[in-house]
Parts: C-alpha cells; structure tokens; sequence
RNA sequence: GGGAGUUUAGCUCAGCUGGGAGAGCGUCUGCCUUACAAGCAGGAUGUCACAGGUUCGAGCCCUGUAACUCCCACCA
C-alpha cells in the first residue's frame, strides 16, 4: 500500500499502467483447474475488418463484468476467445481495397493469389480489434484467441459437413434462392433485409394465340418476361375459366406459354393474371414444380442478362428493363404504368437489390434439427434472458426453413466435396480426395465456401477442441453464458444450439443473455452509412474505460435498446471522480497498515450504521449478478458509495479523523478502510482499473484485486437497531438544513440547538454531528420544553422535535402559515392512513407486516401533529 | 398477415414476485465547509398513453383502444 495517490484523477494514466501489470502477471489465463468450478463465456468473434463498434464494447462490458465477478467468486472463468470469422465482409474489403488501389478484381488475381492478399490483411490487421478491446479491460485471454478459419476449427468444420451429409440432412438442391449481384453470392433467408422501395407496376398485354384477344398482366420486374414459361389464375375465377389450358404468344420473344390455374393466385390483386417464371421467383418456382413447366434463367450470375435473353442479352438487369419497356410500348403492348411501392430484399451487407434466381446450393435439412433445439428451450436446458426472447426463437424455430450454406466467395471454409468431371461422382469427404473412385480421373473440389455462421454455429465446442475429446472441451463445455444483441438471434444464438445439440448431444449454454442496441442520441442504430456511430475508443481516450463500462451497464434493462449520450459517460466519469476523492480522503487520514473490522464494542453507531448497510448492500449485488441483473447492481453501488459513503458517512467521521486525541480516530479509519476496500471489489467487476489503483493503495492482502475473494455477507454485521438510531439523527439533522435553506440562513451563521426527544440517548450521542452537518453553534438535548423560547423556529420529525433561537430572521406570520401547512399535510396523512386500518378487507386480507407498518405509521403522524398543533397554540 | 416490444418528471430511462412514484442529465436557490465546483446543501416538476375489469389495494395482473419501434413472412 502506499498513501500516494494522484491528486487528480486521470484515466488513461491508470488504465494503461494497470492493464500492462495485469497482463505482465497473466491473471486473464484460465485452465481446466477441476479444483474448482468452471464458468465459461461464448463471445461473438470480432470482425476482422471493422473498427471496434459500440455493440462490440457493450457485448464486450458485459461479458467481463460476469467473468471478473465469477473469478473472484473462486471459479475457473474462462472466456472462448476467438477473433475474426470467414464472413463475406472480410473478403469485400479485400476486395474493395484491391479494386481501389490497383483496379483488380479477385478474378483477375485468381483464387490462390486473392486468398493470399485475404490472409495477408487478416495478419496485419487481425489483432487490431484485440487491441482495441484491451483498451476496454477484457480481461479475456487473448494470446489462446482461435481464429475461424484456424485448423482445429476447419477440422470441426469438415467433421461437421461429413456428418451431416451422411446423416442426410446436408443436401444439393435446385432451389430459388437469394443472389446477391454484387457479392456474386447466395444468400440465406436471414441475410436478407425488406425494404419499401418506390417502383413501377407495369401492365402488360400478352396475346392469346389464334386471336385477337390478350389477357393483361401486371408485373414490377418486366426484365423476367425473357424467362415466363406460363401465366397463371385463379382456378375460381370466372373471368378466366375459359382461357385455361389455352396458350399465348410470349410479346417479344414470341415463345408459346399456357394458362395454368393455380391456387397462389389472387384474384383481388392486379388484373389476376400472373406471369409465371420458375427460374426467378420463388412462387412462380413452387407454381412451376406444380404444373411441370420448364424453369428458364435469363441472367447471370451478375444480373446481367444471358443468351435467353436475346437481343437484350449482355445488358444489366435494369438496362434490359428500361430496354424491354420501351420495346413493349413501341409495339403497342403496355397498357399502363402505375407507381407501386413494394418491398425489396436487399444484400444486408452490402445493400444491393438481391434477385431471386434459380441456382443449385447446399442445404441444411432443419426440420430434425429444430425439434431437438426447441426441446432444449423449453425444457429449460438453455435460458433466455430475458426470458421473452424465447419467444422469438420459438417463432423462428419452428417456421424454420431449410438453410442455403454455400456461398459463392472464395474466402471461407471450402465445401469439403469433390466432383469427377469425367463421370460424374462425387464424394464428401473430411480429407481431400484427389482420385476418382469410381473412373479414377481426377477430381476437383467444389468451389464454393459455406456460410460464415455454419462455422460460427460450432464455435462454442470447436474453439475447445471438438472433435478431439479433449480435457478442455470436457470441463468447460456445456458453456454457462452467451451474451449477445438481440439481432442475432436467428443468424448465430439459434444455429449455435441446434448445431451443439446435434454434434455435442448438448446445449451449447446454459444463459443467453440478451442486451439491446446502443443507439446514438436521436435513437436512430448507429450505422457507418449515417455516419452516426461513436467510436468507443474515443470514448476511453476522453472519459475512461471505466466511465465507458460504467454507462453501458447503466441505467437499462437487459434487452432494452439503449441511447448514447456523451452526458451520461460524463456522469460516469464523476462517479469515478468521486470515488478517486473518497479515497485520496481515507488514504490522507490513515495511519493504519492493516484491513480489518474493530471489536463491534468499540464501533460507534455511525459504524455500525455504514457497516450494516454496506453488508447488505452485499448480499444485494451478489443476488443481483446471480439473475443477470446489473443495471440494478451497479446502481445500488452508486447510491452506496456516492450517497452513504461519501455524503454521510465521510462527513460524520471527520471529527474523530482530525481530533487526534480522539482515541476512536483509529476506529474510524478501520472502518473506512474496510467498507472502502471491499466496495471496491464489489465495484470490480463493473470499473476494473479505478478499482484495483484504489485497492492496490488501500491496507490489502494479495496482488490483485481481480483474484480477490468476492465480499460475503455476515449476519453478524446486521445492525438494525443502529440504523435506525443514526437514521433518526440524520433525518433531524435534514430538517433542519432544510429549515435554514427555506429561510435564507446562510451556513456561516451558526444557531443553538435545541433537540426534544424521548430518545435522549440516541440524540446525545449524535449531538456532535448537529455542530458540523447542520450549524449548530450548541447542541442540547432534553426530554421535555423547559426554557425554550416561544419565537424559536419549531422543525418536527418523527423521532424529535427541534427548536432552533432565530427568533431575529423568524418571520412569525410565515412561520405560522408553514406549521399550518405542515399540519394540514399531517392531516391528510393521518386520513389516509385511518381509512386503510378502517378498512375491514384491508386489515383482514393485507399481509400483517403491512398492517403494522400502517399502524406505526399512523402513530408516527400523529405524534408529529401533536407537536405541531401544541407549536401553533404557543406561537399564537 | 404472424410475433415481440415500447408508452412513467423538460430529456434519457429504472421501478425485481401488486402494499405510500425513483435516478441521471437539465432547471431554480444558497454555498469555493481543509477528499472532490467533475463538488456540497436544499427546492420545483408526474391523471405512470387511454378505457374498462380483477383486488382491501394496480405503474405492476386481465381485456380492449390508440400511437410508436423492431423482427419474421410477403401479392406478381
């Protein structure tokens, strides 16, 4: 310990000497210790490209609050670490920077070549995130850090792919799926977002063959004309009945097509015609499927048009709409154009429309995976926290569809199958097959990579070793906790489970603890398009990491959407401020070398009092972190600390500090000390660097604070009836700050004071306190009204009343209108009161603790009124 | 269309299983009181969205209404 700490208190001076001690010490590492109880977290793997973002930081804070207060609770807290995934955000950056710099495309590189740059960025640029996340007190052990695309994940991967393919749940298929035109990838469902997009509703004639007559369809994506194989309508639909089975002439490619009935048809809608193209939306696909009509793709994998198209064929999908457009109004076939406001499915990264296209992809079979997966929500093997987001996963799970995994990029895990060209086989397979072994030509590997989220979905038991059996996987898998947003639910928390269950046998963890987004002041999420997000690391650089923890575990319920105002990390800051002066105040005062609790006879009752309420305080934030909650937590240390601590129980124990004659000075600092040092710890977990420079200063045992023992709580140190004594004396002394505010008597001015009381005792021994927390020039305390003079102001609270000589600044008729007031409250007070007790159903039927409290409320009232009433008389 | 959420002080939000409405910020008044002006002391501000119901008692439970938000599915 030592008793010199910075006069001022600054951040960045502190957080940056004690993470580099913390790391120098390997605190953060954790291993299968089976002495002791595992605690394990799942963190989402931070992205390789991007910058630490807000959502990072709150995943990040949370996270470390759960797994500092567990270490400290004695267990073994390890946090699967993993950094950046084999998402498709990693591979268009690369891309963006490659087209930027050196106007290349990847298919100028070549796969090798471009996999190489990919690799080169993720080792310059990989452990930039860490860095950052450091800078925010993870106390994660990141030199274990498995990255996605390492080799014992790929390993998981391929396992994973095999078992599933020979269980048949992973399948090839001909499927509408979602393209995106930019990415030159499929999509999953999820990767889709719906947007309202203003377009064009065009209503087009096509000719009935043999006759003068057309029906007219209404389409928003004219271009798809080049692929309609048929026109459908409603078998119910007496407009019509007698064109089905007919054929029209396609208008501008002049292909035959037939009228098909079909119940997907609405007739309400548009003109109840509709164009069927199998090969580009998916209900036309399912309409195709049904009537067995050809499915003909007119574009490729960029959306430009194919050799379908014909003359429009080499045109970019929207060229070719404009194109066919005017073609269809040059021949007379448009009948009108009305504006339609539809919604559109766009690339979630990258924002591109995403067209439908017929395509053949890998898929998972998810409906034996769900089943298990909702089994395990609702028996109560995995918990969502809150509990509501259970709902959201249900919903999901069981309306789930089968999962398109492969995507066409080239940065990513490869689909481990293998094709002869010569005769067609093909093999899945966990090592790489090189020869046919049915031809024994050679064979070549599938060119697509999966999904980023299937090798995301094993990161619970893949980072651990799985498949191997390891010891680690053994001890610390099942997993106790996932935090995470609310917005990947679907995307990760879901696929987790199901996968884990699937290959593991069990639920990948315990909790799932939501949060919501942080969103910028003005409650728009912040995003890089708007421009509107803030960089947490600003945030440390101004503030502080612990201000910045301190705001995100602050003031909202979990899975509530929370807004970002600068303001309220600078209340944090003040609260950190704070806390740096309460101790620069104990360590100034103490000559103590050693942190321990005095003989309980030599407390006083200001002792006992900030004792008894710090010991429940622990028993408080203990059960709090227990059930997640550490929005409350934190606020009731805040309130400790700030309004307990510092306002009331630093200003009572001043006098005995200073006096030193005054043997209970020594008392005092015990107990500063003690209540400073283990809040501290309770604070740990929330603000990990002010804390441990405090401890580290504070009389202390052991290095750190972080591998300190969590405060217990000790029914010896409840001390209920001090409380209440210290609270009557604060209460007085309230009063009369209150009284002197309400009339203008500056503090400067000091007054005798006179206290009436049946607790004489009690008072008597506060008495000193009246001298420094409320001007008193004299304290008296008495058990009756003997020599007080009639104009002296009159304060009454529950337990006393006080007489305080100002008769100079006492304004009589003011005085006496105040008492009135006061009495009238009192009144009303009292009805209140006397209507509940009157009340049979009440006293019956309420519990009677309830009663009583009533009951001795009322008492209480009215006591108060009789002094009042008495004070009106005299004064009158 | 299906699901979820929100509505409490000027602003942002807490309010745990029903038992006299809270915090931070802002605002007003008075204080540089030897830890802290990033502070101290004190004050003001609420038909807890609306309408019913259950209950001795409702911000909290039930039903309905309204406004807003998000997710999922989508009509060509």
């Amino acid at each position: 310990m030592s008793n010199n700490i910075d006069k001022t208190y600054d951040p960045a001076k502190v957080e940056d000497r004690i993470y580099a001690e913390w790391m120098e010490k390997k605190y953060f590492h954790a291993e299968a210790d089976c002495s002791k109880k595992p605690f394990t977290i799942v963190i989402p793997p931070p992205n390789v490209t991007g910058q630490l973002h807000m959502g990072h930081a709150l995943d990040e804070t949370l996270q470390d609050i759960l797994i500092r207060y567990k270490r400290m609770q004695g267990y073994s807290a390890l946090w699967v670490p993993g950094y950046d995934h084999a998402g498709i955000a990693t591979q268009i950056k690369v891309e963006e920077v490659l087209r930027k710099e050196e106007g290349l495309t990847r298919y100028d590189l070549g796969r090798e070549k471009f996999l190489e740059r990919v690799w080169d960025w993720k080792n310059k640029y990989g452990g930039r995130i860490v860095e950052q996340l450091k800078k925010l007190g993870s106390s994660c052990d990141w030199d274990r850090a498995r990255f996605t695309m390492d080799d014992g994940c790929s390993k998981a991967v391929k396992e994973v792919f095999v078992n599933l393919y020979n269980k048949g749940l992973i399948y090839q298929g001909s499927r509408i799926i979602n393209w995106c035109p930019h990415c030159i990838t499929a999509l999953s469902d999820a990767e889709v977002e719906h947007a309202e997009q203003a377009g064009h509703f065009w209503h087009i004639k096509y000719p009935i063959k043999d006759s003068d007559n057309y029906v007219i369809i209404a389409t928003t994506r004219p271009e798809t004309l080049l692929g309609d194989t048929a026109v459908a309508v409603n078998p119910e639909d007496a407009r019509y009945t007698d064109l089905i089975g007919k054929m029209l002439v396609l208008p501008l490619v002049g292909r035959e097509i037939p009228v098909v009935a079909d119940e997907y048809v609405d007739k309400e809608f548009g003109t109840g015609c509709v164009k069927i193209t199998p090969a580009h939306d998916p209900n036309d696909f399912e309409v195709g499927k049904r009537h067995n009509l050809e499915s003909i793709r007119v574009m490729n994998d960029d959306a430009t048009i194919n050799a379908h198209g014909g003359k429009y064929e080499g045109m970019d999908r929207y060229e070719a709409r404009k194109a066919i457009v005017a073609d269809l109004e040059e021949q007379g076939l448009l009948v009108r154009v009305e504006e339609h406001s539809h919604n559109v499915g766009q690339c979630y990264r990258c924002g591109t429309t995403v067209e439908p296209i017929i395509s053949k992809q890998w898929f998972v079979k998810m409906e034996p995976l769900a089943k298990p997966a909702i089994e395990a929500v609702k028996n109560g093997e995995t918990e969502f926290v809150p509990e509501r987001f259970s709902k959201t996963y249900m919903n999901w799970m069981e309306n789930v569809f089968d999962w398109c995994i492969s995507r066409q990029l080239w940065w990513g895990h490869r689909i481990p199958a293998y094709y002869c060209d010569e005769c067609g086989e093909m093999v899945v397979s966990k090592t790489e097959v090189e020869v046919c072994p049915k031809c024994g030509a050679h064979m070549r590997q599938d060119d697509d990579v999966l999904d980023t989220w299937f090798s995301s979905a094993l990161w619970p038991f893949s980072t651990l070793g799985w498949p191997e059996k390891t010891e680690e996987l053994d001890y610390f898998y099942p997993t106790s906790v996932l935090v995470t947003g609310y917005d990947i639910i679907f995307f990760w928390v879901a696929r987790m489970i199901f996968s884990g269950l699937e290959h593991t046998g069990k639920s990948p963890f315990k909790h799932v603890l939501m949060h919501g987004l942080v969103r910028d002041s003005q409650g728009r999420k912040m995003s890089k398009s708007l421009g509107n997000g803030i960089d947490p690391i600003e945030i440390i650089d101004k503030y502080g990491a612990d201000a910045l923890r301190f705001t995100l575990a602050t003031g909202n319920a979990p899975g509530n959407d929370m807004r970002f105002y600068n303001e309220r990390v600078e209340a944090s800051r003040n609260f950190a401020n704070k806390i740096w002066n309460a101790s620069r105040f104990t360590l100034m005062n103490l000559d103590i070398t050693e942190n321990k609790l005095p003989a309980v006879s030599e407390l006083r009752t200001e002792d006992k009092w900030i004792i008894s309420k710090y010991n429940r305080l622990v028993k408080e934030v203990t059960d709090n972190l227990d059930k997640f909650e550490l929005g409350v937590a934190v606020a009731k240390l805040y309130d400790f600390i700030w309004d307990d601590f510092c306002d009331w129980y630093i200003e009572l124990v001043k006098p005995r500090l200073f006096d030193k004659e005054d043997a209970s000075g020594k008392t005092a600092q015990y107990v500063l000390t003690y209540v400073l040092s283990n809040t501290m710890k309770l604070l740990h977990p929330f603000m990990p660097f002010i804390t441990e420079e405090i401890w580290q200063h504070l009389p202390h045992e052991g290095e750190s604070i972080m591998i300190s023992d969590w405060p217990a709580y000790d029914a010896a140190l409840d001390f209920a009836a001090d409380e209440a004594d210290m609270q009557s004396v604060m209460d007085a002394i309230s009063a009369i700050r209150n009284r002197r505010a309400e009339m203008n008597v500056p503090p400067s001015k000091k007054a005798k004071i006179i206290i009436v009381t049946d607790k004489k005792e009690v008072f008597a021994n506060g008495a000193a306190f009246f001298e420094r927390l409320a001007s008193a020039s004299e304290t008296v305390v008495q058990a009756d009204k003997s020599g007080i003079d009639a104009n002296a102001v009159d304060i009454v609270t529950a337990d006393a009343q006080i007489f305080l000589p100002l008769d100079e600044l006492v304004d009589k008729e003011k005085e006496l209108a105040r008492l009135r007031e006061e009495k009238k409250r009192l009144e009303a007070e009292i009805k209140r009161v006397e209507g509940k007790l009157s009340n049979e159903g009440f006293v019956s039927k309420a519990p009677a603790k309830v009663v009583e409290e009533e009951r001795q409320k009322g008492e209480s009232y009215k006591a108060m009124l009789e002094k009042i009433e008495e004070s009106i008389r005299s004064m009158e």
